[in-house]
DNA sequence: CGATCAATTGATAGAGGTCAAGACGCGTGG
DNA sequence: CCACGCGTCTTGACCTCTATCAATTGATCG
């Protein structure tokens, strides 16, 4: 609701994970000038639409929000859960249309830019670019990463362990979060039935890795969960790669 | 092996879909001369490896390239495949580090560009910096497509429809297609069993969808293919967001 | 023409989806 | 303050899909 006059990426906490990473002070006072307006959005609240046509990115304040993809059987995917620091629709940029609606989770406020000038000042703030490219880049890396998870332990284990990592990269606990998403988002956003989840979670709590109260997540055992989520630090002999023969190319 | 002295993306066949995309006759000459060499690869042959450090953007001129991920348990996954005129290596900016091994699937022929000088190039002509903006969004399009697909059919269907329509796009027929990729990396692309693979193809053989010839496929009923992959033209009527109250902020 | 790798086919078992019922939490209104 | 209703979460029973194991066939290549 409530327009902020304050919004200023000087002052704010996810400077160091969000565009203005790397920009010298200057600069980032231009970057300030393209951040049209913060608003407060309240669960359930819509920033864009699939399909509308693609004009601005989005910064994430605070709070979080879910991008939802319907396809044309009407079916809801969950695509991803933003925190804050990420940018939203950054993969409408190619077909010049947002792909999925965004939505806030909780009570969360954004940031909005007009690529058009985003791209503008980027070619005049070399730090400005190779951020965002980054950011892309890091994008493309997320998504990714669900082809590693094959079963649904993996895919939870491995959502779960992520958003503690990221969370705490933004100042929260390592070990304690809040699912403030439901079951059934997760399982959406997982590919999998929400009722696979609570087995799961209840699975993972008679393990020891997790405790769970409600919607409150804490992590007993950060090994045991990054062993389950495929990522275990075993030692990467690349045997299954030993018939590639290095190319000319690089050799 | 042999290396070509004619490097050349004016007169490219993937200049309209590659990094050239908008950019005008003067320019692309510019970047003509980032284009370091092109070489000649066979199947096997290693372009980069997973955990090397990130210098070089590659783009493919011919053939068929593809990224594998090995996780720390050693299993393999196959991140993608790479056709010509896409770029291989987007997905290092952000970690500074090659996140797959990328190996050629046939004779193939590959561009290769300095990151750095990609970018600086990027400053100076605007419409180059779009086009590479725009292939780092349609990465993320690419890997977020996976969320939609749910069963094993859906997958394979999808990946065969995608796959025509890349080729279609090259100029290729738009309904028959060579899988120069072997059953067990399709397998592993899509996160299922090479057995599967071949049972379903099997079964959209006897569906008269497909017509298949060991690795030559002919797509029969492109209309059927595309209602399996789960993107059946159904009117989207959005029902399950009905709750969804559109925020102030586009109000 | 054997040797090797790729692909198919069959039999089996298990992971996880689906359906259905009940428990829990929470806000609203009497 | 309690009852009611709604949405979320859990739990159980069942069954399907697909992975796995194993054997065979087919293709490719020195």
């Amino acid at each position: 609701m409530s327009s902020i006059s304050e919004h200023s990426c000087s002052h704010c906490a996810m400077s160091e994970i969000c565009l203005p990473m790397g920009v010298d002070r200057q600069d980032i006072k231009k970057l300030e000038h393209l951040v049209k307006s913060d608003h407060i959005q309240h669960s359930g609240d819509v920033v864009l639409r699939q399909g509308d046509a693609f004009q601005k990115v989005y910064a994430v304040k605070s709070g979080m929000y879910k991008s939802i993809n319907v396809d044309t059987e009407g079916h809801e995917h969950i695509i991803g859960f933003h925190l804050p620091g990420e940018l939203i629709g950054l993969d409408a940029i190619y077909p010049k249309a947002y792909r999925n609606t965004t939505v806030a989770v909780t009570t969360s406020v954004l940031c909005e830019l007009e690529y058009d000038q985003l791209t503008a000042l980027s070619t005049e703030i070399p730090a400005l670019q190779q951020q965002f490219l980054r950011l892309l880049s890091k994008g493309i890396n997320d998504s990714n990463a669900f082809h590693k998870e094959q079963t649904a332990e993996q895919k939870l284990t491995g959502f779960v362990y992520n958003l503690a990592k990221r969370y705490e990269a933004r100042g929260y606990s390592a070990s304690e979060l809040v699912l403030v998403m439901t079951r059934q988002d997760i399982a959406s956003h997982l590919g999998m039935a929400a009722e696979t989840i609570s087995r799961l979670l209840k699975r993972l709590q008679s393990k020891q890795v997790l405790a769970i109260n409600s919607r409150e997540i804490t992590i007993l055992d950060e090994p045991a969960l990054l062993a389950l989520a495929g990522c275990e630090a075993a030692p990467n002999t690349n045997q299954t790669l030993h018939r590639l023969n290095r190319s000319s190319l690089n050799g």
